[in-house]
DNA sequence: GTGATATATGAATATTTGTTCATATAGTGA
DNA sequence: TCACTATATGAACAAATATTCATATATCAC
């Protein structure tokens, strides 16, 4: 995006609508405990759907509507492997997000 | 949090729940688009309520709603001058967290 | 004290959201 | 083909959320 028709001194200022929409859908996708265990499992390493449901105790049915939402917002991809479902991080940039705010909760 | 009694080498696989917790409530604060507003246009100087009503075109109740959620976080935190209060950022890593998902979703 | 202004708060409402249950789809191997 | 396993999906429900309206509180000037 190159904030077109936007005068470029006031960027900092005021968000544009689809700016503002982008952002806000992002930090919601990582507002929710699943999603993040989610995304925090793989950014470890790859898992299938029914993988994340083991090592998260969760129903696979709760698994798969969150992989839907997540990638809906490309955070995440998947490849197929026989009958199972591999997914992984898509988007370092949100990843460096979680991984920030998992630290500084941590050390604060 | 000095992640008391758990194995340190599983520090970034598993969250404990108080981690958790604290990392989403803080993208979930994130997470609405009238908060992002409020803390960008805070990221540039500290404002009054009513400053900020104007400012982004919202209801005094509103802004005072959102304030008092994000006080309640210590992400913001406000001054009395007379009969106005001016708020202004309280919390660095957040802060962080939003220029760097604008930036992002500015440039990407 | 009174009146004027600024902010906070509680209740009500509409919307959004996360999970569960039941079921559908799709791939595998016999 | 059939049975089996893995995943996706839609509807329903409960819980959380954002905003509005009305009102309370607090400070200042007089």
């Amino acid at each position: 995006m190159e904030n077109q028709g936007q005068d470029m001194t006031n960027e900092k200022l005021d968000l544009d609508e689809e700016t503002l929409f982008i952002v806000s859908q992002t930090f919601k996708a990582l507002g929710d405990p699943t999603r993040i265990r989610i995304l925090n499992l793989l950014a470890d390493r790859e898992c299938s759907v029914s993988e994340i449901a083991d090592a998260l105790h969760l129903s696979q049915s709760t698994v798969s509507h969150q992989l839907r939402f997540l990638k809906n917002l490309r955070l995440v991809k998947f490849r197929r492997a026989g009958t199972s479902i591999f997914y992984s991080p898509d988007d370092q940039h949100v990843m460096a997000l979680l991984r920030q705010a998992i630290h500084h909760a941590c050390h604060d």
